[in-house]
Order: C-alpha cells, then structure tokens, then sequence
DNA sequence: CGGCATTCAGTTTTT
DNA sequence: CTGAATGCCG
C-alpha cells in the first residue's frame, strides 16, 4: 500500500479518510482538492469498496479522465470500473439503459443547442408567431431555466406566475411553445442537454424500482464542483445516496461561476439541512500561489456579502506584485502580452505550458493569436468554435444520427438536401405538413413518398430513402461505427462534394471530415469501450466539452488561451487576465442587469487564483467592435483589488486608489493618467494610432468613477420609470450615466432605442426593453 | 428549386 | 466585419 496519507495537511487527511456517511469538503481555490479526491477513491478502494459501486461526478470529462488515471497510479487497473464522468454524461449512460421507460429508445438523438433554437425558430413559425418578439435565443433559454428547475411544461402552463411573468416580459406564448418543443423532441426521439437531467429525474422519481436499484448500485457518491450544481442534479444526487447516504461534495461558493446555467449556491446550504449528520472539511491552505497572489484574490472576494466563511492563506513566499498593463488597443494589448511571455521565457527559461492567457469572451482571443504567431510562440485555444461545431463534421454527424434514429427531425433537415438533390423548402413542409395530418412519423411519409406527397420532388425524395435504407442495413449487419460511418461519408455525396472543392477551406473540411472518420476508428479501437456501436459514438461525442478535445498534435508545448470559465481547475505559473475594461469584464450585460456583479467577481477571483508565481492584468483602451473603434474605460475590477499589490508596469509600485474608496471624485480619467505616467513608454513597434474621433461616444467631459462597490452613486434607491412614454425632449436619468435629453427615438419593429444625451458622458444609444431610466418631470 | 444580391443582427460564460 | 436570413429572378 502507498503511503499517501504523509504528505497531506491535517483537514485534507480528515478528508481522505473519512468513510461512511455525508462530507462537505470546502476547498479553497489551490488547497490540493483533486489530491484530496483521488485519494480518497482510492482509500475507498484499499478498504474495499467495489470500483463498481462508486459513482464519481465531475465537471469535464477530462477531469474525469485525469482522476481515473491517478487513482490508477495507486489502486491499478480496477480504478476504470469506477463511475465516472459528467453529470451529463453519466446520467445520458443511465438514460441509454432505461429509456424504454419514459418511451424513448435506446438510440435517442442528444440535441446540441443549435437544434435546439432551429426547432424552437419552426415551432415559432408553424404557430404564426412574430420571430422578432419570439426570438429562439430568449425562448430557449426560458425553457432551459424552467427545466433546470425541474418545472415540466405542464407545470408551466398550469402556473399562474410564470403566465404573469411572460406577459410582463410581453411574451405570453412562452409556455405554449414550451409544451410545443417538449411533444416536438419526444416525437424525434431526442434529449436536449437539459433533458438529460430532467428526465432522470422523472425517471428516479416514477419509477421507484429503478431508483431503488441505482440507490443500492452506488455505495458512494462523490461530487466534485458542487458550487456549480443546479437544481435538478442537486436533488437527483441526492435520491441516489438516500440509501447508503455515503455521499461527499466537493466545492467552493467563491468559485461558482455558472449561474447563468441554474447553478445553486444555496445548494451548500440545503446540504446541511437534508444531511444533518454531515462532517464539513475546510481545505483553507492554499499550495499553489503566492502571498501576493492569495492576498490580492482575497482582497477582491471579501466585497462579496453573499459567501461562506474561509480562510484562505498561504505559507508560500511572498511573490512580486501584479503587473498592470495599459494597452492603447486591443492590438496592442495582444503585442504587450506577447512580449512580455517572450521575455519572461528568456529571463526564467519557462516553457510555453507556463503560461495561460485568460479573457472573458471567446472573441478576444484574436489579437493574442496574431501576436503570438509573430513572434513564434507556439499557442492553443481551448473553446472557442470547437471541431464537432464546425459544418462539415455537423453535416456528416446528421446522417449518422439520422441513420440511428429516423426520427431525429433536425438530422433530417440538416441532410435531406446535402448534397444538392432537388428538394427544397416547400418539399420539406409538405413533408412535415402530410406528418403531422397523418400523425405518422416524418419517415413514414419519406420511405412511402407517392403515397404522401405529390410533387416534382418524389424522384429524388425516393433515391434519398433508399440510401438511408441501405445505411440501416449495414447498421443491422453489425458493422461497427467506423465501418457504417466511412461508408456514409463516401456514399452519401459528402466526401466527394468536398474533395471537389479545391479551394483552401474546401481542402481543411476535406481533412476535417477525414480526422472526424479517425476519431471514430480510434473510438471503435479502444479496449476501454465495450460499446462500439455508432449509437453509442454518437452520445458520447455530443457530450463532450470544449476542454474535452484532443491536444492535437504531439507538440503539447504551448501557450493556453481560454475563458476564465474553461480555466476552472487548472493552474499555471504565469497568468495574464486580460481585457479588464467596463462592459467586457464585467460583461455588458452584467451591467445592465444592474445585479450586484458579484457572479462577475467571483469569476475575477478564479482567474486570479490560477497563478502560481506571477499575475498580469492588462487592459486597453480602445477595442475594435464590429470593425468600430470603441473607447474603453478600465475595469472597476482593477479598482477592487487592494493597490497594495498592484504595480504598473515597469514603473515603482502604485500610489493606489484612495482617493475613489474616499469618495474624493476624482475622475478616472485622472487614474488612468496616473498609469500613463508611471508606465514606460509603449515598447518599439507601436505603429498603431488610435483615432480617437472614431470612437463612438467618446466623451468630451471625462467620465465619473466607477461607483463603488456597485451601488449608485445617489443614496436614494433608483427606481426605473416605465419607458413606454418616453418621448423626444424629455429629461431623463440613468443610474450609470447621470441625467441626460432625450435627442431621437429609434423604433425599429419591437425595438425601440433612445439616443439620449448624458449631461456628462455623451451620447449613447439605449435599448429601451433593457434600459434603466428614469423619466424627470 | 437554386443562385445571387441585399439586409440584418450579433459578443457573455458551457453541458 | 461576418455569417445568416430574406428576396428576387431564371
């Protein structure tokens, strides 16, 4: 047996060895939670508990991957039996093995959220609704929170708030389309991700005997990331260790970051309540960072109200300070960062692996990507437009799923004219028109097409048939996922459609479509899978994260650039946090919502406590938008970290902010003078002016402080007034930008903008359904 | 039905 | 600026 247990800290040995019954372990952000975690499994497993009983939850799959390898190193070969992945993931598995009962079948199509909105962009359409107002996005993501919720659209329908609440928002329909989307992907035979967890929910909770004999399977639950759990896992974990009630989470609340998608701190706190016997570890040592680092990242939480009680400290050294890097533009900001990666390789003779760049939209990873290709350094992006997202692996991923499932209607659409065989939109309708009359499946209608639909089309809707058919024999046969999928990419048209396209990206889609073929015979290959059916190929690939995918090539030495959201859980000597300016991070839509930011500060918190020896902020201050040159302002975040630790770039240590904590008004302006002041001139190279005349709203008057902490700035509470009045010439106040005229009203369809202008801040263009105004009189 | 021109909306974050 | 969506014509 390996000693494992000598090298842990007191908490983290309580954690590791406690055995049956409920553990909350809160782990601070460096405190050696995946040590902890591994460890225990293993322990687990030397004290005897089946590998088969133990079910692991965690947050990517390739975290799962990168557990199961470790517990391997100790425990051998048994740690693959283990139950673990994904809450998707594992909950898919579930449903794969039980889906007669709900009335699906084993083949159920996984819905990616693409087809999700294109069926919510029909339904919209079939039931004579605006799609302006009903737009697919808006809808979606009602219905994603309603089933985050565990709310079913009958439940919806039947709940007099959620009515008030959508004619509130001037959008009674929601619920209907609701009800509609639900019958629509049962009829196609599909889950959505939500649905995943929703229907297992039903699942366990109609079908006791099934609950029952998962609740026995699994001895022991683990949950890692618990902070980022919503409502429906929260509860399905919970049924699943009501027997053995060995169940332990992982988590911790200043690092929740995925509300936005259902996440429920107060899950922490239900935990103590429905496990009162629970033992709750604290992991507050924190291993990886610096003092510097850990004290700054604290100084940026403690403004949040809403947060469990910690203590996050380190013995490390002490560390430098955080660089704070002003940026003329966003191209420049990119070079900065380069640079500084370049020099800091030579100076301490890192590798590219030390280094993360992290910004807050996919978007701005551009100008990184550009510098660092100039000066050589090898780079990936992790996110971003991921491989199966592209067209082509969508197109060829449609027949297949169709060939599984004939009723995976989005499959249908994307393929029944790909490639071009005569069959247009109008033919497609007739199609789902003749279904829904017949109330017969839409492949009914088009393997019998004469007996459905008249029409110049039937001759290529018949050789479109008897091609599918021919895929399902080969299906029928036994082939396995490789054999049926090159035989489709060569069949169908596909392969030699693209091979045709002598263009460059025509050449790249051809490789893709042929790396896409790889990755299926490498599936099938792998010992580790006993299912090697295309079925099951296809739901494990439409799970997978954007961090799952492959390190391409074998040249892993290279610079990561990600979001802060994919950085969760890693960590690298060097960290760059980048694009820290108003309206990006925190995000616009942040702003506007007016909410207290502080999902925004933790999501600051976790990129800072990715650093191990050095932190960079940076940020620009003027970005292109659309191709429009925009100004910026620094981010209000830069104000929040406590100056002590923040040091402008080669220039001595910061004087600090006091002055904005003490109210003297001073404006930011002045900050950022400040900084120009201390910085030293912008390296060789800066080719670039910024014409600060094309920028939007660049204001003549500089612009006020970042309120502080969030709150107004006036003492009294704002109140918006309801701008459904609002005319040309009226006084207006806005809780940000001051008081302002109205100077035109832009009504374009159901949008109504208002360009006011803002005593102090200029002009701007607001979005009156999002604005908050306040009409003087 | 397919191809071309024109218009328009869109940038949070992810399973 | 880009990709998607709409509209018009052969």
């Amino acid at each position: 047996m390996i000693d494992y247990l000598s090298g842990l800290n007191e908490p983290q040995a309580q954690a590791v060895t406690h055995g049956p019954g409920p553990l909350m372990i809160i782990a601070g952000a460096g405190s050696g939670k995946t040590r902890v975690l591994t460890f225990r499994i293993a322990h687990l497993i030397e004290n005897g508990v089946d590998p088969f009983r133990i079910l692991s939850l965690t947050f990517t799959n390739k975290a799962a991957g990168e557990m199961r390898a470790r517990i391997e190193k100790v425990v051998g070969y048994e740690a693959r039996n283990i139950w673990m992945g994904t809450f998707h993931a594992v909950f898919a598995k579930i449903l794969r093995i039980e889906a007669r009962f709900l009335g699906y079948t084993s083949d159920f199509s996984i819905y990616d959220t693409d087809d999700s909105k294109s069926l919510i962009k029909s339904i919209v359409k079939e039931l004579n609704l605006d799609d302006k107002t009903y737009k697919a996005n808006v809808v979606f993501n009602r219905i994603s929170g309603a089933k985050n919720n565990l709310i079913s659209a009958d439940d919806y329908l039947a709940n007099p708030l959620f009515r008030a609440d959508d004619e509130a928002a001037k959008l009674p329909e929601i619920g209907r389309l609701y009800k509609a989307y639900t019958t629509r992907c049962f009829q196609a035979n599909a889950m959505d991700f939500d649905d995943l967890l929703f229907n297992t929910n039903v699942l366990f909770r109609d079908f006791p005997e099934i609950l029952n004999k998962y609740q026995h399977k699994f001895q022991y639950v683990m949950v890692d990331e618990f902070q980022d759990t919503n409502v429906a896992q929260y509860l399905i974990t919970k049924k699943l260790s009501a027997v053995h009630r060995n169940i332990a989470v992982v988590g911790d609340d200043a690092q929740s970051i995925y509300a936005f998608r259902g996440a429920n701190i107060q899950n922490i706190l239900n935990f103590e309540r429905d496990f009162p016997e629970v033992r709750v570890v604290k992991l507050e040592q924190n291993y990886r960072s610096t003092q510097t680092i850990v004290n700054a990242a604290n100084s940026v939480i403690a403004r949040n109200k809403a947060q469990f009680k910690k203590n996050v400290f380190t013995t490390n050294e002490e560390g430098g300070l955080i660089d704070v890097v002003k940026a003329s533009s966003d191209n420049e900001e990119g070079r900065l960062i380069a640079t500084a990666i370049f020099e800091e390789k030579v100076n301490k003779g890192l590798r590219n692996t030390d280094f993360a760049i992290l910004y807050r939209t996919n978007a701005q990873s551009r100008a990184f990507e550009e510098a660092l290709r100039r000066l050589n350094i090898k780079y990936r992006i992790i996110g971003g437009l991921s491989f199966y997202q592209r067209k082509e692996i969508k197109d060829l991923l449609a027949y297949l799923r169709f060939i599984v499932n004939q009723n995976d209607e989005e499959a249908f659409k994307r393929i029944i004219n790909l490639p071009k065989r005569g069959i247009g939109d109008t033919t497609v309708a007739k199609i789902s028109v003749s279904a829904a009359e017949h109330r017969v499946p839409i492949w009914e209608v088009v393997s019998n097409i004469s007996r459905y639909v008249a029409g110049r089309a039937t001759l290529p809707i018949e050789s479109f048939a008897t091609l599918i058919k021919s895929f399902k024999i080969l299906l029928e046969e036994g082939k396995d996922a490789y054999a049926v999928a090159s035989h489709v990419a060569k069949a169908s048209g596909i392969l030699r459609e693209l091979y045709e396209d002598k263009t460059v990206e025509g050449l790249s889609r051809y490789e893709n479509v042929q790396e896409l073929l790889n990755a299926i015979k490498e599936f099938v290959d792998n010992p580790d899978n006993e299912d090697k059916t295309l079925s099951s190929f296809l739901q494990t690939v439409s799970l997978l994260t954007t961090a799952d995918e492959s390190d391409d090539d074998g040249d892993t030495d290279r610079v990561t650039l990600m979001t802060i959201h994919g950085a969760k859980g890693l960590e690298f000597k060097n960290v760059y946090v980048v694009g820290l300016e108003e309206g990006l991070f925190p995000s616009q839509m942040m702003l506007e919502k007016r909410e207290d930011l502080e999902e925004e500060r933790r999501l600051f918190y976790v990129a800072i406590t990715r650093a191990e020896t050095k932190l960079t902020f940076s940020y620009a201050e003027s970005r292109y938008n659309w191709g429009r040159l925009n100004m910026c302002e620094p981010s209000r975040f830069l104000f929040e970290v406590d100056q002590r630790f923040l040091m402008m770039t080669k220039g001595r240590r910061s004087g600090g902010m006091d002055d904005y904590r003490n109210n003297a008004e001073p404006s930011s302006m002045n900050f950022i003078r400040q900084i120009a002041n201390r910085t030293s001139q912008t390296p060789k190279g800066t080719t670039e002016t910024v014409k600060s005349s094309a920028g939007v709203s660049s204001p003549k008057v500089p612009t006020p402080p970042p309120p502080t902490n969030g709150a107004n700035t006036s003492s009294e509470p704002f109140v918006a007034s309801d701008t459904s009045t609002l005319e040309e010439g009226n006084r207006v106040e806005h809780p940000k930008f001051g008081k302002g005229t109205v100077k035109k009203m832009d009504v374009n369809g159901t949008d109504r903008k208002a360009i006011i202008h803002f005593d102090t801040t200029g002009e701007k263009t607001l979005l009156l359904s999002f604005a908050k105004l306040r009409i003087l009189r």
